[in-house]
DNA sequence: CCAGGATATGTTACCGTTAACATAACGCTA
DNA sequence: TAGCGTTATGTTAACGGTAACATATCCTGG
């Protein structure tokens, strides 16, 4: 690996006038810059960027931590990301934290010690803590998604309350009275949101939000599958389900072919996020997808700006609405139970 | 930030003397030790790893480009090739070329400046020059899912030529004589791997492989769709498509069903990876799944191994048996054409 | 024809860390 | 008690680049 003073050896210049003519700064005469490029393309010399980033403090690298990229939701979101990324000259580097604290402080640690211009973060039932060592090293984070109870930061998400208050409005205008919602980890902010959601529009129509309709558990297709056996062994069983992900709403259809249950014939589903187009070939349920593209650029973007020192000295909090599709998963309830 | 500089003058020792606390390495006194980390902790001081790289010529970075992390296939390598490489504690940059050389090449340069360690590549129609230049710095490569014509590498893929042979027998055993394939662009390795599978088949059951019944194109949602147009309007009509991946067939199901053509009583379809369990209510497709995620985990452990000067001079190529599904997507060629 | 700006190139020091090589005090043994 | 290995710490230089400053030549206008 040839390095600046290689070429300024073979071009019989200083490292100096080796450096300008690879940035283009200052004089150089038109002889001179000739020889020096002669030597770079001979040697096939490539600049060291770490050596550059040790004195700028500088790395043209960010990171975004997710809980999991198989998730198609953070996969576009993360596709959003290196696209803005890229296109900005910064690089990036990713880590899945599985919705664990811990992993999601060593890697945070990590990535400190790399020396990363700045994060984008999923938080992973993070505490203000979680983020206080970013905020020391006066590294710019943007959270993802979620927010951090009791830290405000600059945040891009969707709309969870929103979204779950018209999924669930869907349901009532239908004629549904007993709707069980399905959500995520309880110290997990959009599992909470949805509940809340979900509990405006009942409240809204004059309905109870009885805490047995009330699931927390995991974002993924098992949780799904267990909280949907336990709501349907609830007495009167609901006529619908909520679920708070796409994972969820895949866990819980599960349960419901088991039980010989139809949907929507015999149960309703709404769910938050939805398969990416590309995936399914005949889309079925009635959903609130999120933007996860244009969260994940709108997120990037943001942090760029920070790293130029720009916007507000507040925090900026982008909310973005969902989109609402209805589909063949959600009906009226059968008769008996209107 | 603080330095080791910082440190030092704060414990009253010298940089060296921190160091050595830091690294557990040489010998330190109880009592030095301990005012050491005090001074550590009081700071919070947190190591320059860019400045440890510098030194020791490596930044316990990979690499991973992709066409593109959306494509669930990739997604499940990405997450297999993080998961090896975190637990060994590297970190990955990840990338998308969109099956662009050029972008590729761009990628390639910046990530020989940011001194990564090593890359897993999916060629993107890459030419021997495209890794060249890593194998110049010396900078081990592994190759995933793909090859690159006339230049050997390291490679960890799926078998395609077989997956595609016994898809088509299956479909052969099933009746049918007339059997399209719509696969990826022709430059593309695991496009004519698949496309040679089916000729195999096809010629081994004495049936003629017909030019006008092989379609290159995108491996896209749109790709197949176009090629799928294409191949309806072929004189006879196949009676059977076999497609190349996963968006090529939802791709090709848009098409079938604009064509009001019924799935498989009408034609039937086989197709080359799935739908990760996770996000199919009701599995359609038989289908050749690759071990994506295994993939990536024997990729990365591949270039680990050799970033340590491990395995053999010769290059290692490790191919992988696909699983194979047979599900509704596939029956009998209906009786006029039998 | 000479002062002074423009042009061209070099030198030094620094970014943060650590290997290699001092240096020095301490105890133990012959 | 001289001599030597062990323990403990410091100094120097290097990794590869560049900002800041220094130096030297050239040309131009008064």
């Amino acid at each position: 690996m040839s390095t600046i003073a290689d070429v300024a050896r073979r071009a019989g210049v200083s490292k100096m006038t080796v450096s300008r003519v690879i940035n283009n700064s200052g004089y150089i005469s038109p002889d001179t810059r000739e020889r020096v490029e002669q030597a770079i393309a001979e040697l096939g010399y490539i600049p060291n960027a770490l050596a550059r980033s040790l004195r700028f403090k500088q790395t043209q690298t960010i990171a975004l931590i997710v809980t999991d990229i198989t998730n198609p939701f953070f996969t576009t979101i993360a596709r959003g990301v290196e696209d803005t990324a890229s296109e900005h000259g910064f690089s990036v580097i990713f880590c899945n934290t599985d919705e664990s604290r811990e992993e999601e402080q060593e890697y945070v640690r990590v990535l400190i010690q790399k020396q990363i211009d700045g994060l984008l973060l999923v938080p992973a039932r993070s505490t203000p803590d979680s983020i206080a060592l970013l905020q020391d090293k006066t590294i710019p984070v943007v959270l993802l998604d979620r927010t951090i109870p009791g830290r405000p930061a600059d945040t891009v998400r969707c709309d969870s309350e929103l979204g779950a208050y018209h999924l669930v409005r869907h349901l009532i205008e239908l004629g549904h009275r007993r709707i069980a919602v399905l959500s995520g980890p309880d110290e997990v902010t959009t599992a909470t949101d949805r509940v809340a959601g979900w509990r405006r529009a009942l409240l809204e129509a004059g309905l109870p939000a009885l805490d047995d309709l009330v699931h927390y558990g995991a974002f993924s297709v098992d949780g799904g599958y267990q909280m949907a056996r336990q709501a349907l062994a609830g007495k009167p069983r609901p006529t619908a389900l909520f679920t708070a992900n796409n994972f969820i709403a895949v866990g819980a259809m599960h349960a419901l072919r088991e039980a010989g249950l139809r949907v929507p014939e015999d149960i309703s589903l709404v769910t938050f996020d939805d398969l990416p187009p590309t995936m399914a070939i005949d889309p079925f349920f009635t959903a609130a997808m999120q933007p996860a593209y244009e969260m994940g650029q709108q997120a990037t973007l943001l942090l760029l700006n920070r790293l130029e020192g720009k916007g507000p000295e507040t925090t900026q909090e982008l909310i973005l609405p969902p989109q609402f599709v209805y589909r063949r998963s959600s009906g009226p309830p059968p008769p008996e139970d209107r």
